[in-house]
DNA sequence: AGACACCTGTAT
DNA sequence: ATACAGGTGTCT
């Protein structure tokens, strides 16, 4: 479920609850799905603070710079209880945490169980495969146009889809916000990902920093399961634009959107904004 | 690049 | 009964 915005949220929400409580007891619910490091125990270790890279979340530990790295894949949730948990079915983790003498609870929960928890030395995250090849971050102020045109360039002849989609092109996008932001950008999801002109990549990535920040801005899009560490629904839900509209009229130009399947995942676009040809109504006439 | 695997729930 | 779902890792 949960791509960039959701992942964001999900690490705003739980920082100011979670900073400084001290792990006092774990309970591994479910074989899978939490692993630690064989020299570590996560019991006595406090939380320093919450970082996110990508869709992964990262929690410092401390003391020893132990790091807890959470990727949610399709439909992990943490809920933070101040009240002793009753637990549900697909709660997979229960971490009880003491803090000046007060209680609370963290519950990993997961429907599909895709979701993997590991605890490892902070300076061995980058032997977890996956965290290590991510690509640039969208939102930091180095991302720009150029960047983003050198990443797309690794993968030349695939489709800008697809390589959106690629976490090691770049960190965070999934279904929703590429397809969001190739409709802003008025881009086909069809285009070779190495053929768009500095212009157009200048857009893209700045729609992409749009997208994504306007997505957080409402705390992520929650359609089936995503809700942030409190339970709580986002509403960007309500402002897309493509993704999930298949057959629906573009809001643009009420051309009914197209839905097929790009690179794996279903993908919505309009055929009249996005044209899967660069822009042939603006191209110099031939000549020869 | 594509198929399939990992899972469960929901909608048709 | 079948299709599909905010993801990614592995195998053709």
């Amino acid at each position: 479920m949960p791509e960039l915005p959701e992942v964001e949220t999900v690490r705003r929400s739980l920082l100011p609850l979670l900073t400084g409580w001290t792990i006092t007891a774990v309970s591994s619910l479910t074989l899978g799905v939490l692993s630690i490091d064989p020299s570590l125990t996560l019991t006595g270790l406090t939380i320093k603070t919450i970082r996110r890279r990508g869709k992964y979340l990262l929690f410092d530990l401390i003391p020893g710079a132990v790091c807890m790295v959470v990727h949610l894949r399709m439909t992990g949730q943490f809920h933070y209880l101040d009240q002793p948990p009753i637990l549900q079915k697909h709660d997979h983790v229960l971490l009880a945490l003491e803090r000046a003498g007060s209680l609370a609870w963290l519950v990993y929960h997961d429907t599909r169980r895709f979701g993997r928890i590991q605890v490892l030395p902070a300076g061995e995250i980058g032997r977890l495969s996956g965290l290590a090849v991510l690509g640039p971050e969208p939102l930091v102020d180095s991302f720009n146009g150029d960047l983003l045109a050198r990443r797309l360039a690794r993968r030349q002849k695939t489709s800008l889809k697809a390589a959106l989609l690629d976490q090691t092109v770049l960190a965070g996008l999934g279904n929703i916000y590429a397809d969001e932001s190739l409709f802003a950008a008025g881009i086909s999801p069809l285009r070779r990902a190495g053929s768009l002109s500095p212009a157009e990549a200048d857009r893209l990535a700045d729609i992409i920093r749009r997208v994504l920040t306007a997505a957080i801005g409402c705390r992520g899009t929650s359609i089936r399961d995503y809700v942030d560490g409190l339970n709580v629904r986002g509403h960007f839900q309500y402002q897309l634009q493509v993704y999930g509209r298949g057959g629906q009229p573009c809001l643009r130009c009420g051309t009914p959107l197209v839905r097929r399947t790009i690179a794996g995942r279903t993908t919505c676009s309009c055929p009249v904004c996005q044209p899967d040809d660069p822009s042939p109504s603006c191209s110099p006439p031939a000549s020869d």
